[in-house]
DNA sequence: CGCAGTTGAATTGTGCACAACTAAATTGCG
DNA sequence: CGCAATTTAGTTGTGCACAATTCAACTGCG
């Protein structure tokens, strides 16, 4: 075999089409989420609050993997759209709740069909996408473990 | 059906998966890529110059899918850390090429460990590891076409 | 109670991603 | 040739990602 047989290919890492998937797909939403006044990172944080309703910052982070130096400028961002409320707890000042507003409330019926759209755009079946889905958490896992310290 | 069937949840959502996954995988590669002085993007930028050697930004961009303003600085800085020459073409002055010094040639010898381990740390085999690169560039391709126009 | 240690958020600083714009070099057409 | 349109990098501004630090609020232990 040739000395450069090792050299690193490009176009054989895994890592570069995730990357690259990664913001494919955020480039897709953003001309969609641009109607409704949010980024990519702002979005996910609409999901999470949509499902649950309140939410500490910290809560938050551990849901969506971002610390308190994204979070913070992001719930300003939304706070000062008038989406979100962020109130310090009154049982432990330290923390501080984030509500949504009557408007973050309302925005998520238009954000409902956001998700089949994007969904066909990637051209995999739901199976396909379900089996993706499946992998990339595993993957996920098994690299934060990895990275964390436990070696399996 | 409640009416909030609808509601978009967080965790079934394939972008989720891919953006946590693309984060988690940069995050493993972070402690391994700063000793070699590079960060994840410059680190791409420099397996593409190690497999040719010779590029224009414009090139570049094309393969990387990244535009100027973010190629721009990013190729400064590697040429302050002494790894690349950028310089105008005598033939088109409008364009740059980028070319490797013998520090960055030099560097390809202790990036190619890199992707064995991290491809071990992703806990998938080689076959899964090879479906889901596969499955991510048609992903790609397809948000990429569904993006720019084409409805297929 | 008093204080060391911990926890939660915010701040600061660096770098990437990308849109919008600028400016210079080149191309091509009348 | 002369000039409009195109091409190529670079710049500016906004926002996210993340490390490191700061600071206040809380906890627990002597």
């Amino acid at each position: 075999m040739a000395v450069d047989a090792a050299t690193p290919r490009l176009d054989e890492q895994v890592c570069f089409a995730l990357h690259a998937a990664s913001r494919a797909v955020t480039a897709l939403y953003r001309p969609l989420l641009d109607d409704l006044g949010l980024t990519y990172p702002q979005y996910l944080v609409m999901l999470d609050l949509w499902e649950h309703g309140d939410r500490g910052v910290k809560e938050l982070g551990k849901a969506l993997s971002l610390d308190s130096g994204t979070l913070s400028p992001l719930l300003k961002r939304l706070e000062k759209a008038g989406l979100v409320r962020r109130e310090r707890r009154g049982d432990d000042e330290r923390s501080v709740r984030v509500t949504l507003t009557g408007d973050g409330d309302r925005l998520r019926d238009k954000a409902v069909p956001l998700p089949g759209l994007v969904g066909d755009a990637m051209g995999l079946d739901a199976a396909q996408l379900d089996e993706l889905r499946v992998t990339l958490n595993r993957l996920t896992d098994s690299v934060t473990r990895y990275r964390t310290g436990l070696g399996s």
